[in-house]
DNA sequence: ACGATATTAAAACGAGTGTTTAAAACAAAT
DNA sequence: ATTTGTTTTAAACACTCGTTTTAATATCGT
């Protein structure tokens, strides 16, 4: 009841209509009046509508980056000790599972999911400035751990399809609603563990092609 | 200097806009100053800003798709008549090669691959229902010549897997810029038959991985 | 040359935008 | 209870938006 929440209810009505209509085509007004609070609540919280998008990014770009960097640490660490090399699936796990789990954790965290999967599809918007920022350190980590993994690979090789596969995770990210190309018989709505599997197959195998 | 190609001024300028900065971002003043056109101009000529997207779109997608279509079918008729099925990689490359193609043909027909990218992107958008009134039965033949050149894929696989390529594919559409995670010695603007084979190369893997 | 039609031009329309202001309501501390 | 600082409210601000209107201009068939 206490009305503080006042931040929090902007944040959720923010980013649930950030990810359904995107950034330019919300007004503050269309969020005010889905978080209930005044329209002048924004800007005194938050300063302005790009410090607002910011922030509903930070707030669960931060703990799932976090979460990614460290089972990537975590895994580098066995595979030091162990004198292996880590298998590729195995890195891109660290960062696809942990993801992807987000998305299907009620309906919030999705709607999170769904924005960042439009932010790395519009190169030269607002968002994805404030992406990069948060994603630079985790994405130089994983790259270097996926150079260990295939070290047969070339760096141009590995750059160009880490583009392919971060292209298709951020396509799952964002669209996961049946739409007319979805034959009837297919399921959209697979479990986390089977979509990470599924995508894991998929990826793994483009990243391990001979080229 | 005959004046009436306004119209082609119109798409001209809206293309590169609407792909750089995307639809909401995009007023209508910008375009017909960039077009060096009068404002009323576009509701003259097309009617509203929507119906102006879709004109942009149509112009550049259809002669697409008759294209890709044609080659496609070309393939399923050398198949047939060799009584082989086409390769994954040949199916593919029908769709991905005069795509890719147009990125680099000059800087108008890339604006408008990025917009593509980008209406991809964008599940729930304007552009999206435009775009699928277009795709549907060029899509529906893809599908079908993957599931012959695949069969040991069951239906939901193939989905699947064609969203993650599809997935990758608008992504390259759109991304073509350099960025702070792109290592420098990478070359960002490879030539279009090279990038083919490499997405192929990627692609074609994931498609035929075990699963 | 004239009249019908198609196109351009400038201006205004009403609605909606992000942001700011100034007063009111509230909270906690002295 | 009064003061302090924080938060909420309603109203207004200065713009920009897509679209429409009305008049001027150009184009073309006859």
């Amino acid at each position: 009841m206490s009305p503080p929440d006042t931040k929090q209810r902007i944040l959720d009505a923010a980013e649930h209509l950030f990810a359904t209509d995107g950034y330019h085509a919300t007004s503050l007004r269309c969020i005010t009046h889905a978080a209930m609070v005044n329209l002048a609540a924004v800007n005194y919280h938050f300063g302005s509508k790009e410090a607002l998008l910011e922030a509903v990014i930070v707030r669960r770009l931060t703990p799932l980056n976090e979460m990614r960097l460290g089972q990537l640490e975590a895994l580098l660490q066995r595979s030091e000790q162990s004198r292996q090399v880590p298998s590729c699936r195995e890195v891109l796990r660290t960062f696809v599972e942990p993801t992807l789990r987000q998305r299907q954790n009620g309906s919030e965290k999705g709607d999170f999911v769904t924005l960042i999967g439009r932010t790395l599809a519009e190169p030269r918007g607002i968002a994805m400035t404030i992406f990069m920022r948060h994603m630079d350190p985790l994405m130089i980590r994983l790259y270097q751990a996926l150079s260990l993994a295939l070290p047969g690979l070339s760096q141009q090789l590995l750059f160009w399809r880490i583009h392919f596969a971060v292209g298709s995770l951020s396509h799952i990210m964002r669209c996961h609603e049946r739409h007319s190309l979805v034959p009837e018989d297919v399921r959209i709505d697979l479990p986390v563990d089977e979509l990470v599997e599924l995508f894991l197959d998929f990826a793994v195998a483009g990243m391990e092609a001979a080229g």
